[in-house]
DNA sequence: TATAGTTGTCTACATTAATAGACATTTCGG
DNA sequence: CCGAAATGTCTATTAATGTAGACAACTATA
């Protein structure tokens, strides 16, 4: 394990990113959990073949995201090293599922719409194509760091104050149970990873280069019925999904 | 949709890589399928803002995938699209679930290890640290893609011969059976996405800065005893995880 | 068979990323 | 209080990435 780590050059993705990637998951894993610091500069240097100062930009990257801080002198102390684990189940609510992993959770409302339903929402939520949808898009955080975020669609026939009630009770199940939905569980979800657009870096505050894991979801009332069909993208290195079956 | 695309600099990702990585997205989400080509690539330097040299890179990597092929005269068509959709229930088995979406699936037996068991091994299986296990490692493909690749773990004392049996019959499922044991489920599967590395890189045959999908699942028996801990790497941008729950 | 539209190739240059070395500054322990 | 060990800062140089423009080569079509 202490042999030389794998970085890779003309890769398009510059070595400091590779670096930073990869000390951020050695920290996630717990590897420095011993010391509760990163290896120093040169040590680091030495185990991915570069100069210090490759090093030096993948660790000022790292401090940017809050995760570690440079103290002259004594060495680069780790300051967050969770990996927030998110529930994936027939029964997935956001709040509800991180519990005690996190102080408080927040979903925000960005913004809201009527629109007529495009082709895979229609196909998610089994209407004709065309007919109208309320789109919701929020921004969910814990402990005041966004950890996702969503786009969701409801049948507007069905929940016509899905947004109102939303932005009343703070809660999708919430706004649900408000329109006499009481119950509902997710029929569907579908799974991709890929690099952050530039909007979702600037919801996600992620630094740039960044993976979200974008997950399809479709929620159905008792009957099957779908109610919701929502695309959520988590940010890769903040989230670990835990899929219950 | 046709407004500028977004790319950005100085991001520690090369400006070809981001597009490549777009250009990619689009072709897997069907944006092209009218013409089955990629657009010029002065309209696409255009739409993401760059040179068209810049576009030429981003191109040149995915025809160096085989996804696209550029033809002198004509335009950049595209080879392939797909994106093999992978089932996760409390019943995965790797060729079963893929089924007709290709034709020729194959397990491929890169190692085979007796070693004890570290920390999150030992945990997953319920045994005690430094209790002998078998470790095997994979790479699945389907129509001669590698799509993913493996290393598991199971108890040595009661499957002694899962590294010969593997080899005789090519499935983890057979060669349980082998064994004696008939039938085995899923009971935990947590999720990461991160950046391949370069072992990754080389036994998925992906292009650098490509993207893993880690999963950590473990097997048990229908006593709910733990027979296989995995580590299985998909890669991202071949795959789509479906979760049936 | 022109011609418009496309990819291929070349040169030149600017900007960003990475290397190299020197030395300052801070912390901590002997 | 000195010295080892760590981070901070500076300069200089090389390599990789991105821009710009010109023109060749090829394809399809009017």
């Amino acid at each position: 394990m202490n042999a030389k780590k794998a970085v890779e050059r003309q890769t398009g993705v510059a070595l400091w990113r590779q670096i930073a990637d990869l000390i951020r998951l050695s920290i996630s894993n717990g590897d420095y959990d011993q010391t509760g610091m990163v290896p120093p500069e040169i040590v680091l240097a030495g185990q991915f073949g570069v100069n210090r100062h490759t090093v030096r930009s993948a660790l000022a990257a790292l401090a940017d995201e809050g995760l570690v801080q440079a103290i002259q002198g004594r060495g680069t102390i780790i300051q967050r090293k969770e990996r927030l684990s998110f529930p994936i189940s027939r029964r997935t609510r956001f709040s509800q599922g991180l519990g005690d992993q996190a102080r408080e959770t927040e979903a925000k409302l960005l913004g809201k719409a009527i629109l007529p339903a495009a082709g895979d929402v229609a196909k998610g939520l089994k209407i004709d194509p065309g007919t109208l949808c309320i789109q919701l898009d929020l921004v969910s955080s814990a402990d005041g760091r966004p950890v996702s975020c969503s786009t969701s669609f409801f049948p507007e026939s069905r929940f016509p104050a899905m947004a109102e009630q939303f932005e009343r009770l703070r809660s999708i199940t919430k706004a649900f149970a408000a329109q006499g939905l009481a119950d509902y569980v997710r029929i569907s979800t579908e799974l991709v990873a890929r690099h952050a657009d530039a909007s979702e870096l600037a919801l996600l505050r992620l630094s740039p280069g960044a993976i979200v894991i974008e997950a399809t979801a479709i929620n159905a009332d008792p009957d099957g019925v779908p109610v919701q069909f929502s695309r959520t993208r988590f940010a890769a290195d903040r989230v670990k999904l835990k899929i219950e079956t």
